[in-house]
DNA sequence: GTCTATACCTTGATAGAC
DNA sequence: GTCTATCAAGGTATAGAC
């Protein structure tokens, strides 16, 4: 019924939704066009039109499957950190495991972020959902350290700014030295919650 | 020797700019076509070639512009106040003046370096220049308050970052209410130092 | 010096061969 | 279903009239 090798129907989807993920993270959204995806996939250009109606309609898969992505990696967390600190500073090793890329290209959701608010209002309410689950979970996790919502939200959003401002800090300087002294900035905040 | 009225020569040159960063600031550097400038401004498309040489060239004299902008904001706020304090909390208000700006097109720095750093490392440069020079500024006003220029930088940096995320928020959420809290957060740190 | 017409290229998208 | 050839639109940049 399925075919044992070689990527067939959905597997190709698939593929082409990766592979835009990356290209659309280094060159841009709009800078990239179908030649280029079609190059970095192997994918010839036109067939992207029998996968996706529009570049939006990919975009708007790209952006959904960052989101499931992210889920997971959350959902991950909750599973291998019993105690919501140990959760937090996980979430917070996020900037550090990413560094490199991060000075180069900058925060995958923030530079996204910067270019659909102007043109593309639709995906960027996606993208703010993106953010918006972020900052759930971690209010989430503040939360179960006994404080209420308002004040685990604030916290919340707190650990979310100086997560944000330093990953614009390290892209526009193309340098990594903020991140580590945000994570421990972080995880100084966290022991003291 | 000079024309008594109307816009002639450097002038027309300094419309431009003019126009132009507001229109790049709005619809982003790479999606503005020269058919939009023309159309902001009221200057015809070709013209623009007589004054600059490219798009490229356009981009790098409004950045240039915003830079003489930021020096001239930040040398007026050192003769208007006297205690560096002030100065801090002048600057900080940055955000809070531009608010709904940010909120629409986010960040008028972070923003354009989104952009740039995947495409136009020389422009990135350019760019993170009038970063570090509010760092820098920010950093004096700490180190006058008598401490050390270590310390004093890393305190700077803490409270570019928390404008930078910020700014970052409130541009992904459409909506101002980070603002307020971050004000307010660096308003607290800069009375502790 | 100022503006118009246009050359040349790349883009997103489609039609239709295989 | 997969890929190639091509389209119309719009982009930057230039040539040359006024």
């Amino acid at each position: 019924m399925m075919d044992p090798m070689g990527k067939k129907g959905e597997d190709i989807r698939k593929h082409i939704v990766e592979t835009a993920n990356r290209t659309f993270y280094r060159h841009g959204f709009q800078a990239t066009s179908f030649a280029d995806l079609a190059q970095d996939s192997g994918i010839p250009k036109g067939n992207y039109y029998f996968h996706f109606k529009s570049k939006d309609a990919l975009l708007e898969a790209v952006i959904q499957n960052r989101i499931e992505r992210l889920r997971a990696q959350l959902n991950g967390w909750e599973d291998a950190f019993p105690d919501p600190k140990d959760r937090l500073k996980r979430a917070v090793r996020m900037i550090e495991n990413e560094q490199d890329d991060l000075a180069v290209y900058g925060c995958p959701i923030g530079t996204l972020v910067s270019e659909l608010i102007k043109n593309h209002p639709r995906h960027k309410t996606q993208l703010a959902g993106m953010l918006r689950l972020i900052e759930t979970w971690l209010a989430e996790q503040v939360a179960a350290l006994s404080y209420a919502p308002k004040e685990a939200q604030a916290h919340a959003r707190d650990m979310l700014r100086a997560m944000q401002g330093a990953a614009m800090l390290t892209a526009a300087y193309g340098e990594t030295a903020v991140i580590a002294e945000t994570v421990a900035d972080l995880d100084e905040m966290i022991g003291r919650l």
